[in-house]
RNA sequence: GGCCUCGUAGCUCAACUGAAUAGAGCAUCUGACUACGGAUCAGAAGGUUACAGGUUUGAAUCCUGUCGGGGUCACCA
């Protein structure tokens, strides 16, 4: 049982015994006390005026005297204004410090027989990752460990927008200009291929708009006029009915491009159990809206277009089937989402997706509901906002776009550079080098973003993000780094951690006091999908780490028991932090 | 224009279901040190939480309005 359920227990059996009343609900609020009180555990009793009917105060003395009385955890009480702050006896810290160490993965739920879809990435593939897939995958990932640590069973799903005119832009240049160019003849990434020949069809396309134009045609004549455009319509048509070559084309387009997208996941580290792709799927789409169709829900128009409306739901009128017949975005989504169902029936599904698609998903979940799928109400559509950088900082192509590759190596390089600046790996082989300057590199840029809350816009700054000090992943590396440092020196001199009869000093209750909160933190943030609090949280234990760490002496510590005990806490703070870190899907050193 | 979202220290971010004097880091300033890993530590300064109302014992947090940033309102995905 964790310390505020105790509490909270105890402070429903005062009242009940005090006022001769259960107190209303939601009156028992526990907060951890301000640290300028005296206190652990603070109770209000401001909603409880109303049973209690006397003042906040003279209540809080009441119920306090009644805890300090009842309870042997209780070490001390006092009441200031509204607010009755609860000490908890040295004995009650030294156990939890205890169980905790007796535990193993301390934090870690217990399988909850949940199962949870998590479909993150989703890229196109006619271009290599950006900036912003590196938020989205991220927060999939982590997301997606994170509800793992709550006991659920999760299923990473990707799915692949690998169909569509975008597509044939790409396979259109390069059949153009392209002269039987591959990854391996021109020594580059499949997906920066694909997406150099995708701006090169872009800047034809924009020329030759250029031209209609001057010869007098309007921008919206021009934009359908222009052969490019024309020419990449009819490359879609051909690749719907089946043409072979077009098909063979796609697919090893295609190809090249997945084995880059493999590559920029492997190093971004994340993963999928299975990938989903529109090609296979969007028929399906068709199906539910027949489906719709014959229930009423969607209507048909003269043109033989399917809609909603939604008007009364306080949307708008929505596009399912085009007039020939072909799916479209929401389409797609429909089927895949009914598929996915009947293959992993899932207790929530979970869609990673930009914050300019919240619309789109809103759409989604009413349809599907609407269609009669009870599920409907499980989807929760984790949306984030873009992230900006600071200007001129970054190499950017088209005036926007950071390429993730080029970022992660500019990461990884900067973690280089810092670190042989600062010269403290001359004894480290190279290799080993290499491996924590991707630790390092990686470690920042994931902290970076994943400590931010999701729903915001938000600015990455590479070189903030890789200092060694302050809330950034490099600092709590670096301070994992140097427990275990410790703790290697500690078993050299064949010293054991163990827990002993010495009593906790004030800052090291407080560092057991925090740790013990680590357990409800994973909860909470699993219940918000917030990594951006495990994160936090990391921080604060390791800054609070390094606070306690700088004037306690461990390995000088005279004393035999009160030193293994010491080692004992440190080993409990390496591991919380490894845990939290691993949630954000960062590594930790053990030496660097 | 309708709808959604964000607005907190010079900058980047926190603040659990409303709770005590709104917290960190960076940058700035002042101090400590031949260091159990100094990639350190201590301290100072920095705020009318965009603005105006409202609800409440209590509001950065909830409600209404205004202003500002972003998004969306495609037979793109």
């Amino acid at each position: 049982m964790n310390v505020e359920q105790l509490l909270s227990n105890k402070l429903a059996d005062a009242i009940k015994e005090i006022y001769g009343q259960p107190a209303p609900q939601g009156a028992l609020q526990l907060q951890a006390t301000r640290k300028e009180f005296e206190g652990d555990l603070t109770a209000m009793m401001f909603p409880l005026v109303k049973i209690s009917r006397r003042s906040p105060e003279q209540t809080g003395e009441t119920v306090g005297a009644w805890l300090k009385e009842h309870c042997a955890e209780v070490a001390s009480v006092n009441v200031v204004k509204g607010f009755l702050n609860i000490k908890l006896s040295a004995e009650f810290w030294h156990a939890q410090l205890q169980h905790m160490a007796a535990t193993a993965a301390y934090g870690v739920c217990r399988a909850s027989g949940k199962t949870v879809m998590v479909e993150y990435s989703s890229p196109n593939t006619n271009k290599p990752l950006h900036l912003g897939h590196i938020r989205n995958n991220l927060l999939g990932y982590s997301v997606s460990r994170l509800l793992e640590a709550n006991g659920h069973k999760v299923i990473k799903v990707n799915l692949v927008n690998d169909r569509g005119i975008h597509i044939c832009k790409s396979m259109l240049a390069w059949q153009k200009w392209g002269q039987g160019e591959t990854p391996e003849s021109a020594g580059k990434k499949g997906d920066h291929l694909v997406g150099n020949y995708y701006v090169m069809f872009d800047k034809a396309y924009k020329e030759q708009q250029a031209a209609l134009k001057a010869q007098g045609k309007s921008d919206d004549e021009a934009a359908k006029q222009a052969p490019a455009i024309r020419q990449a319509q009819e490359m879609l048509r051909k690749w719907e009915q089946g043409d072979r070559d077009t098909v063979a084309l796609w697919r090893t387009m295609n190809s090249w491009v997945y084995a880059g997208f493999e590559a920029t996941y492997k190093r971004l580290g994340v993963a999928f159990e299975k990938i989903y792709y529109e090609s296979d799927t969007y028929l399906l789409g068709k199906k539910i809206v027949e489906e719709g169709l014959q229930k009423g829900v969607f209507t048909r128009h003269d043109d033989g277009s399917v809609w909603v409306d939604l008007t009364n739901d306080g949307l708008d009128q929505k596009l399912l089937l085009r007039a020939d017949g072909t799916s479209v975005y929401i389409t797609q989504d429909l089927g895949t989402a009914v598929q996915r169902y009947a293959e992993y029936p899932f207790e929530e599904l979970i869609y990673v997706v930009g914050n300019e698609q919240d619309y789109h998903f809103q759409v989604l979940k009413l349809l599907l509901k609407k269609l009669g799928y009870t599920w409907a109400d499980t989807i929760y559509h984790l949306s984030y906002g873009m992230v900006e950088l600071p200007a001129g900082k970054m190499k950017s192509r088209e005036g926007t776009v950071v390429d993730a590759d080029d970022l992660m190596e500019e990461m990884v390089e900067t973690a280089r550079k810092t670190s042989l600046e600062l010269g403290k790996l001359n004894d480290i082989p190279a290799d080993e080098q290499e491996r924590l300057f991707e630790m390092l590199g990686m470690g920042a840029l994931k902290y970076f973003i994943l400590k931010v809350d999701p729903a915001k816009t938000m600015l990455f700054n590479p070189k903030e993000s890789i200092d060694f000090n302050g809330n950034t992943g490099p600092f709590i590396q670096y301070t994992h780094a140097r427990i275990k440092s410790v703790l290697r020196k500690a078993a050299a001199q064949r010293l054991e951690a163990a827990i002993s009869h010495a009593a906790l000093s004030e800052r090291e209750v407080e560092l057991v006091k925090r740790m013990v909160n680590f357990p409800e933190t994973l909860q909470q943030a699993g219940r918000e999908h917030s990594p951006a609090l495990v994160a936090n949280y990391t921080y604060e234990l390791a800054k609070e780490f390094n606070q306690y760490y700088h004037e306690v002496p461990v390995l000088r510590e005279p004393d035999a028991s009160t030193k293994a005990q010491r080692l004992l806490l440190l080993q409990q703070v390496a591991g919380i932090i490894k845990t939290g870190m691993g949630i954000l899907g960062i590594d930790v050193p053990e030496r660097m």
